[in-house]
RNA sequence: GGCUCGGUAGCUCAGCUGGUUAGAGCGUGGGAUUCAUAACCCCAAGGUCGGGAGUUCAAGUCUCCCCCGAGCCA
């Protein structure tokens, strides 16, 4: 079994912004879990390139829609590699295999006699790609979203019969956990209980898009194209364009990571589609807030975007990270505050699980010949920090497992936490001047790097270079969670999350800050 | 206009099927300490739980109305 897992297919319409970089971090760290737990992962992501808004934009770059494409796209990978995104697949919809799969998926829906001419009018929206319910008398009637004039249509476009397929879709989407977070679920059963109403796949005098065959002047929306890609991705680099062969590799998928917004396309039109050709639908559409500034919405009218390229410039993956997965409880809105940010990066990241490593690492090297103490009979698993490790373990895996990274977060912050004051009450910097007391502090101290280790084991998921970086510290190898990592069964991070895996007598290195305070931020 | 979510300490939020003095983190103030990244640890202040009415022995927690914010559909 597969864990295919998908962030959308960003369009390419301008460069990335933080959003993306929400949904793309967020599907990491649930891929690097999954991994961790011992699943072969398949995370994808990738660009959606096709679309009238696209050509345009690129006409007025002066460039060819490809060429405007390759470059736009070529930036998210880029910042996806930067930003160590641990994605197995990278797709673009302008990828030939893509037309390739494409062409197969309409002929399996045109063969279960789903596509129908029909003639559609009505005011259009560039921006959304959408028909507006506006009357056709409106005049200069404008997109409520986009606040541009709209475009009046009148073509004869190819229909996908999705009214067939209300039954079905009404079953699925009343699953429970298919729809999630659950807050979300009435919207798209309000909308579904309407009644389903066939939609077009194709439009007329869009040369940027995947010629829809024996239909010549047809091209095919970009939804329709885009959400193929998903299957389109599954295909390995070198693989001949097969849909039974994409599927193999891992469909259906067990989850699509959306934003809220396009919600209704992955809840309701993809599955449809995916039952017309004889595929089955996503297990799990997960449908994520958005991203606010200060309380405001994020606009390049306002001009107060956060640029994700020079937030990871300046402050790092794992503060960035840390901050959105651990403040925000994924599903809903988040605001970004950038006072909350700071604060929580220095206090948690540098102050709370940093320091502790940090003066703990100190204090064994100082004392006990620059390596791990050698402990006493005394420090079993009824430890009081072993037994605070296992609570923390059980509620990361528990909140990774519902995507409740905050949770998660918490949880590893909560064990830090607790180890500091363990410190704190058990004074080892007095206790160490009476030799009698010697044995006291080895325990001590090994308590602590023990539940530091499982501290870093458990960020793994969430803040990989972090993790890294303090496993480093403990004289640990790495903990791979990336695209390279091996599938390991059992799971080797789980058989590393028992007490008293660290090793007394392991010579530890010098104590280097593993996360180093952020300063006020005057670039942004 | 219909519907769906929210409105709880300065800020971000927990509060399950109604039940002793409404909680956490951050921020603020104070204390303690020196192993450590002026870090850590402890303590405290602070809320008429959006407003009003009702049900109940008892409501942040249920019902109704209203106000505010977000969203979906029209």
């Amino acid at each position: 079994m597969t864990y295919t897992l998908t962030t959308p297919l960003y369009y390419v319409n301008d460069k990335p912004h933080l959003g993306s970089a929400y949904t793309t971090l967020a599907c990491d760290a649930l891929a690097r879990f999954q991994r961790l737990i011992g699943e072969r992962v398949l995370l994808i992501t990738g660009c959606d390139e096709h679309g009238l808004k696209i050509q345009r934009t690129a006409e007025a770059a002066g460039l060819s829609p490809q060429a405007h494409c390759d470059l736009v796209s070529a930036q998210y990978q880029e910042l996806w590699r930067r930003w160590g995104i641990s994605n197995d697949r990278f797709i673009r919809t302008s990828d030939p295999r893509h037309r390739s799969l494409v062409e197969q998926f309409y002929r399996r829906v045109e063969a279960a006699g789903d596509v129908v001419e029909g003639r559609q009018q009505g005011w259009y929206c560039v921006a959304c790609e959408e028909f507006k319910d506006d009357a056709h008398e409106a005049e200069d009637p404008e997109c409520p979203i986009h606040r541009r004039p709209l475009e009046w249509r009148d073509e004869l476009n190819l229909f996908f019969r999705l009214s067939r397929y209300q039954k079905p879709i009404e079953a699925l989407i009343t699953q429970p956990g298919f729809i999630a977070p659950a807050s979300r679920r009435r919207e798209v059963e309000n909308f579904v209980a309407q009644g389903l109403r066939d939609f077009s796949i194709s439009r007329r005098q869009l040369p940027w898009g995947i010629p829809v065959p024996g239909h010549p002047g047809h091209t095919f929306y970009v939804w329709f194209d885009a959400l193929l890609g998903y299957l389109t991705a599954l295909l390995e680099p070198g693989d001949p364009p097969d849909l039974e062969l994409a599927i193999s590799y891992g469909w259906p998928a067990q989850l699509h990571v959306i934003g809220k917004d396009i919600l209704r396309f992955h809840a309701v039109y993809w599955p449809a589609m995916l039952l017309s050709a004889g595929l089955e639908p996503p297990r799990q559409v997960f449908g994520h807030g958005f991203l606010t500034r200060e309380g405001q919405k994020m606009g390049k009218s306002l001009g107060n975007v956060l640029d994700p390229a020079a937030m990871l410039e300046h402050c790092g993956t794992d503060a960035v990270r840390w901050y959105l997965l651990r403040d925000i409880a994924f599903g809903e809105d988040g605001d970004f505050q950038q006072q909350r940010f700071l604060d929580l990066v220095n206090n948690d990241l540098a102050n709370t699980i940093g320091n502790l490593l940090n003066r703990t690492s100190s204090m064994a090297r100082r004392w006990f010949a620059d390596a791990v103490p050698a402990v006493s009979a005394a420090v079993t698993d009824q430890h009081p920090l072993a037994q605070a490790a296992t609570t923390a373990r059980q509620l990361v895996l528990e909140g990774m497992g519902r995507l409740d990274f905050r949770q998660a977060a918490e949880a590893a912050l909560q064990l830090a936490i607790t180890a500091n004051g363990f410190l704190n009450d058990q004074t080892p910097w007095s206790r160490i001047k009476r030799e009698e007391e010697r044995q006291q502090v080895a325990d001590d101290l090994y308590a602590v790097l023990e539940a530091s280790r499982h501290v870093a084991l458990l960020l793994a998921p969430l803040l990989p270079e972090l993790s890294g970086r303090m496993l480093l510290q403990l004289a640990q190898g790495p903990i791979a969670s990336g695209s390279d990592a091996a599938q390991s069964l059992p799971s080797a991070w789980l058989a590393q999350l028992q007490w008293g895996g660290l090793v007394c007598g392991l010579p530890l290195p010098e104590p280097a800050p593993v996360m180093a305070r952020l300063e006020p931020i005057e670039w942004l």
